[in-house]
DNA sequence: CGCTTAATTGATCAGGGTCAATCGTGGTGG
DNA sequence: CCACCACGATTGACCCTGATCAATTAAGCG
């Protein structure tokens, strides 16, 4: 968070959306593309790479609402002000939709109003799990829960690129870094996974991790 | 949960909604609204009560996904299976909307697409606050919270009244109710809040709840 | 006025937070 | 090219909060 990022966001030439015309984007690792209290221009799809929304409260501390990766529309928060802020995962590119434009759009066009409502619906079936990942007593499960949905936007099922910090990882599941690493020691010891370096991590056994979840 | 329920939802005579024509009905207290699994045919906006929605889990524990008192709409879960239920906290009057009718309205009708996006949007909000909620860390910052999201619903904000068990909101918040019960016991010890009776909470220090939830 | 269910309170214990030290890794500069 | 540095991750020791088990109290209802 407290490293040289690399400039402004850099505008790139945009693909086509449907429906809408969108401005693509490239932004660094790290790097803000909203902010808290800022006033909602409008919102983003996912290209590459994984966005953190986030939310910090009073005493500072950070809650991650959720991580969106490919295809995934964040930004979706028509309120005066923003009630959270969305940074860089690792590099992305994005594409911007201006609130103004689309809104006006969806005006004429039905099908653009129905595209909007669906893009809701889905960051709401993600939040509604999330509430369900952090519902969940045990750190174990938590854990297990994460890593289960990740597998499913994975390619291959048993093979988890873990993009984000363990701080994140807690941030999102509501423990601290060291109960998420001790958690992950403990799957590997149990045989459950196998982490060949920091971020990938091998499922052994999914059926044991989807036991666990519960 | 297990009472003799009112038999069958019993249909009312059909208030205005914006828009859309929603067919009116009385459910009674602990009855089931839709089920989870079932498919879904259409949401439901409330006059009257509350809703709690509801996962059960594998391992057969509940997290509640949300309350829905006046005016909330609830129940938007169009896949192919709702992926959670709804029961009637206490009585409800419900206004409800056929799914196929409101989406061949909102073919034609771009305002009723945008009224979909924007219930969509405002259960997104909800939702959002609840993992906020979930997040923190101590039982004393949930519940502190939850009162204080209730009392901005509240006719009086320094009165509030928990239609919905002790179970309701521990499974809503993550915690037994033994904790939940303590930590209020706690808040009126400090004189935060006093419990003219179960159900019936006076806040007399939002500020000091408000720290606590920080 | 009992009976049933919800809520409170108490005692105990374990899971996870906290504090602290160590390890690992990638990046930088000599 | 290697040594060093900085930051992230892991591991350990300890303690506290909240889960669990159990008993008691309170409240609604026939």
């Amino acid at each position: 968070m407290t490293k040289p990022l690399p400039a402004q966001p850099r505008y790139i030439p945009a693909p086509r959306s449907p429906g809408m015309v969108g401005t693509g984007l490239v932004v660094g690792e790290g790097q803000e593309i909203f902010a808290q209290g800022a006033v909602p221009h409008g919102f983003f799809r996912v290209l590459s790479g994984v966005v953190r929304v986030c939310r910090v409260l009073g005493d500072g501390r950070r809650q991650i609402l959720g991580f969106y990766a490919v295809d995934d529309v964040f930004g979706l928060d028509f309120g005066s002000e923003r009630q959270h802020y969305a940074e860089a995962v690792n590099d992305c590119t994005l594409l911007s939709f201006r609130r103004r434009a689309v809104e006006a759009l969806a005006q004429e066009n039905a099908a653009i109003g129905q595209q909007l409502f669906l893009y809701a619906m889905q960051d709401l079936v993600q939040t509604r799990n999330h509430v369900q990942l952090l519902g969940r007593r045990s750190a174990a499960e938590k854990l297990a829960g994460f890593l289960l949905a990740l597998s499913l936007r994975a390619t291959d099922r048993h093979m988890v690129t873990l993009v984000m910090t363990r701080q994140d990882i807690g941030d999102y599941l509501g423990l601290t870094i060291e109960t998420v690493s001790r958690s992950l020691s403990q799957f590997e010891r149990q045989g459950l996974i196998a982490l060949s370096n920091i971020r990938d991590v091998h499922l052994l056994n999914l059926p044991a991790l989807e036991e666990i979840s519960a």
